[in-house]
DNA sequence: TAGATTGTTAATCGATTAACAATC
DNA sequence: TAGATTGTTAATCGATTAACAATC
């Protein structure tokens, strides 16, 4: 009922359930009760109702949730009901695929630029984006009050851009490098490294 | 000491563990004791303990864990010791990034096959892989025993195609598509939604 | 040996599940 | 009204943490 406290792991499955409202919303569904939408997700429809609880009362008895209010609540509380600027850094293959992935803008994330050191890649055209010096982040990150950054630099710079986007004043971060960034309790982290996700699988593949 | 039945979140750690003795093992240190990697990676070395006494005694009371070594046992365990073969379907934007991503074959996994149903894209040549038609899919996996995919098509083609790769043999599947696969029990799927993880990053950034 | 760190047990903590009264 | 489904409580389950004897 109060919001005063919401596990990690709960709030880490509410874009999971918003994803499938949008599908749902899209087809032209209005209603789906708890244990359709589990059904959806592969998850149990206790645990849905338990969490979508701890926000509020979203349904109706006999009939379930109405897919267009619930789907509003989930933007309320996720604060996805305005557009987040994004910042990358590092143009190199992979950051120059992260940038022009579509899928970010798609779902509330503008990538408004882009970062590099290496002479090379300065100035250069990625998508609609010019590739900024590193020299500009800081002035640019409180400019334009960045609050989201990607980074897709080796692993070894990663740690120092990361440095740097805190004291700039990113507050959340999206680390495609793989190594485990050290940022002060206030700055969030999510991890990207589907190697990590292939290595979890093979354990249950038996040789050959 | 058994691994009778070791917890799908343990196992889902040790490819962290195996990412941190990697860097050490090539900063040449040689013994590491659970605090020390406890604190590399933010969790507590009670549950390194733990986690690794699940698969035998790797340490030395006194002294800590030898790095290479536990970096073959975590390897061994992880079924690492062989290189593993991939396939990718969708070689639109995110599926040509992804099969030319490097990262992939310096940890174990090799893309051997780029698949996509699009006239222009078939014949083209993407790092170097040329583009297969679909048509070919079921020949190719069953006769080069890809047991890996990794499926980065459309969320609508998603479903259809996990159907096929998994009709042909495929046992893990490393999808990109914005959605929830239904595959056999016995088949493992990893989800890669960046999105997803920026979306839960903002409900802990207050608005503005 | 003395100091350090493991592997493991027991205690704690938190998350999931089951069940059902309330109610649309 | 009868049927369905919510929100919530209590019970279960599992994961993490603390602590320490064993031992290098």
């Amino acid at each position: 009922m109060a919001d005063q406290s919401v596990s990690d792991i709960v709030v880490g499955r509410l874009p999971l359930y918003l994803r499938a409202l949008d599908v749902m919303s899209k087809s032209g569904q209005s209603f789906v009760s708890s244990h359709e939408l589990a059904r959806w997700l592969g998850t149990s429809s206790a645990q849905i109702r338990k969490d979508l609880s701890q926000f509020g009362e979203f349904g109706v008895q006999g009939r379930g949730y109405d897919v267009h209010e619930l789907r509003a609540n989930l933007r309320h509380i996720l604060h996805l009901e305005r557009e987040w600027a994004v910042v990358v850094v590092g143009a190199g293959r992979l950051g120059s695929a992260v940038a022009s992935y579509p899928g970010f803008a798609q779902r509330g994330f503008t990538i408004c630029a882009l970062f590099d050191n290496h002479p090379d890649k300065i100035g250069q055209l990625i998508g609609n984006l010019r590739v900024r010096p590193m020299s500009e982040l800081a002035d640019f990150v409180q400019a334009h009050r960045v609050r989201i950054a990607m980074i897709a630099v080796p692993a070894s710079a990663a740690q120092e851009v990361a440095d740097q986007l805190v004291q700039a004043g990113v507050r959340a971060i999206l680390n495609y490098a793989p190594i485990d960034l050290v940022v002060p309790p206030s700055v969030r982290v999510e991890n990207v490294d589907p190697a990590l996700q292939l290595q979890h699988m093979t354990y249950y593949l038996s040789e050959e």
